[in-house]
DNA sequence: GTATGATAGACCGACGGTCGGTCTATCAAT
DNA sequence: ATTGATAGACCGACCGTCGGTCTATCATAC
């Protein structure tokens, strides 16, 4: 045998690759940003590179990946949390998403060009696949919880929690798309409102709680980003 | 003046290229038809398709275009047929797309796999966009006669239009996971039974129909492709 | 000192898209 | 009816970009 390696450290420079990466996917979207990009962006070449990485598609996956792991990581606490019941536990949720985006508003703001761009559709849908992959067992306790808990008349928890990330990822694309109409002034606040009330209703009906416990975003949140 | 545009003769020779592009996009995926295919396939030149579509992307729009206006050929007259309650229309709309699927199993089946692809994203992105944008209006004007017959309890039909449209996009989504799933053998069939009834529940209660009405598929079809 | 990890960068092939140019149908003026 | 101007339809060589490969080189741990 001979040199041998250091999980360490090999994960540490592989990492500074995801990082240039998700800058500059941020930045100008996924399809419009080069291997090149990133390799100037570190000094790095090409050999280096894919040393670390398959291909590009490599690279994307591991982006998203450590995107969803911070997300997991400030929402498993909420979800594991034995002090809360299941609603209160969906409002944190759902709360904690609002407070993330609104104290990275101007970021956001930013990206949505490059998120929404027709070639980024890649990035979209490998979010909406590992959230969904990921989410899916969170969401599922909760509403367990819930159902133990009599608050809920639902189906079977892993089948009900995969509907509600439908709706859910739903919701987020529709938001997006409000925004975007919002600015464009094709649409009134009031029309967001409603749109957005709608999702917030579904997610109750199919829970089977009491009606308006899960407006998706308060009303300040929504004058932040809609008004 | 000089010769004159004929709209007829134009619109044929570009249909010539988007029919091509569909053929192609359905044995290979988008990614994998590069344009030099769809020439070689009419015997084109790179002139001639680019005297007829601005880009690639814009051959893919062409198609998913053509596609969806073939859907909504089907279900408008279904939606506009005076003597039907809205329960049954939905039912009837639903009824029409597992059949038609049904009808093409075998094609189906073989184009499932480039479907799913990770660089065939933009083609599946393209559809959700279309589909929404085209079929709400539709599913909204059978929420409306709903609501006035009284069966449903909802709130405005524009916006629970859009709702149950991320829903069947997400059930769409979920039940080809589910087929490759079931095709690995990595699933039961009751799983897959379990999690399609529950986004049939999940569109009842959004609705505030009766529950069980809108199973998204019936247990013949659901043999028929999971068993 | 040698096996292996890490890095460098020349190079390749495929692909989307451009561009100068040809052919032909049509219309207006003669 | 002839002719010349114009514009649609089409051709295919060519270009730049980009993801990915391959060989060579260096550093380091054993």
């Amino acid at each position: 045998m001979a040199r041998t390696l250091d999980p360490a450290a090999h994960a540490l420079r592989r990492d500074e690759f995801i990082d240039a990466a998700q800058r500059l996917i941020q930045s100008r979207g996924y399809d419009q940003m080069s291997v090149q990009d990133v390799l100037d962006d570190l000094g790095a070449s090409k050999g280096a590179f894919y040393h670390y990485f398959d291909s590009k598609a490599d690279l994307l996956t591991a982006v998203v990946d450590q995107i969803i792991d911070g997300a997991i990581g400030v929402v498993a606490p909420m979800v594991a949390d034995p002090g809360l019941t299941a609603p209160e536990k969906f409002q944190r949720v759902f709360g904690g998403i609002a407070q993330f985006k609104n104290a990275r508003i101007e970021l956001l703001q930013g990206v949505i060009q490059a998120w929404i761009s027709d070639d980024n559709a890649i990035v979209r849908e490998k979010f909406r696949q590992v959230a969904v992959r990921r989410l899916s067992p969170l969401m599922a306790r909760i509403v367990e919880q819930g159902l133990a808990e009599g608050v809920y008349t639902a189906g079977p928890p892993g089948s009900v929690a995969r509907v509600l990330l439908s709706l859910m990822l739903g919701a987020n694309e529709a938001a997006t798309e409000l925004y975007v109409a919002r600015r464009a002034g094709t649409i009134t606040f009031e029309t967001v409102q409603q749109m957005l009330a709608a999702y917030g209703e579904a997610f109750d009906r199919i829970l089977g709680a009491s009606s308006g416990s899960y407006p998706i975003t308060d009303e300040a949140t929504l004058r932040l980003w809609f008004d």
